[in-house]
DNA sequence: TATTGTTATACTCTATAACTATA
DNA sequence: TATAGTTATAGAGTATAACAATA
């Protein structure tokens, strides 16, 4: 095969790949679509809450993702944002637990957005161990945005079930947790 | 610092971690404690759809893996068996597909199952590149005793939640997933 | 040419060990 | 000795490209 055939060949895969496996690179597996889980008898999976519940998070990730892009933002770096502005001066290690993410994987978080000028780190007086983490200006805004595309979200999630349902689904979601902790 | 005491420090250190971190590795970050995550102002993410789901959904999955230790069997296993146990005889592409997983990944998720003889692939006489996936009569009784862990967990969260709003979270969390696929 | 199963590979997220500087 | 932040590293899970066999 000579080469402009395979040039061609290669592009046309990246841009199936990219219409198929839609939800892009994340934590989680990419979102499952109804037209292909419904082709198949789930065997009991339907009624399995962690399988449906999954499915769900999963969906909402990728939505997530296609919102967020233009704001450069993961879900993580969201809340982590969230996290900082609702509670200015606390400590990097801190916040990082307050959102189940470890120490060590933190850092490099918080890195970078301290690099976009998002965030920053200071050495507090009192002890001269810890970092307390505050936003910038830059970052306040960047907040400001991104808590614009998250109300869009939730508003399409309310398009879909009602809102009644959804706050029925976080206070499950809650309760379950909490239940489970 | 001598041999002995670096080494009983090291012993110390990985029980404790085994005790926090208690979920073990898998696809989504730790089972974020509530204790934790309560010390803190979440800043709006309490009454974020997605947030919310995730943190239950991981909870769930550390009591699945606690469950399934046992069984030795992950959250994929355990739903790759059931879906095949529903569709004997079904392409290995199209149970992955109906699980979200992607068929290069399900390679190796099959291999294993067929390596511990859960599951059998065969040569379709139809169409010889593709394979008919069964389970073994050892997979089938595995899925038994599996369903039975599964049967326990869902007693839990009935538990917590009780029976009425269990049914009403997988039914909100599944026309989600409808919704937004 | 297209599809099934496969291999190889890269990237992200998560987990553990160990270091440093402070306490 | 213990803790906060860090580095290095290993392991899952997921994504893409490419190939052989078959259609």
């Amino acid at each position: 095969m000579e080469r402009g055939a395979l040039e061609a060949k290669v592009v046309e895969r990246k841009q199936r790949a990219r219409r198929v496996g839609a939800t892009g690179p994340q934590g989680g597996a990419r979102a499952l679509a109804a037209e292909e889980a419904d082709l198949f008898d789930l065997g009991g999976l339907e009624t399995t809450t962690g399988y449906v519940m999954r499915r769900a998070q999963m969906a909402i990730f990728g939505d997530f993702l296609a919102r967020f892009a233009e704001l450069d933002l993961k879900p993580a770096q969201f809340a982590t944002l969230q996290l900082i502005a609702a509670n200015p001066g606390q400590n990097q290690s801190a916040i990082g637990a307050a959102l189940g993410i470890l120490r060590p994987n933190f850092v490099a978080l918080l890195d970078e957005l301290e690099r976009r000028g998002l965030a920053r780190r200071e050495k507090s007086d009192a002890d001269r161990r810890s970092h307390a983490v505050t936003l910038t200006d830059a970052g306040q805004s960047l907040l400001q945005r991104a808590r614009a595309a998250q109300a869009a979200q939730e508003q399409r999630i309310r398009e879909i079930l009602g809102e009644e349902a959804r706050e029925s689904l976080i206070a499950l979601s809650t309760r379950l947790w909490r239940g489970l902790s």
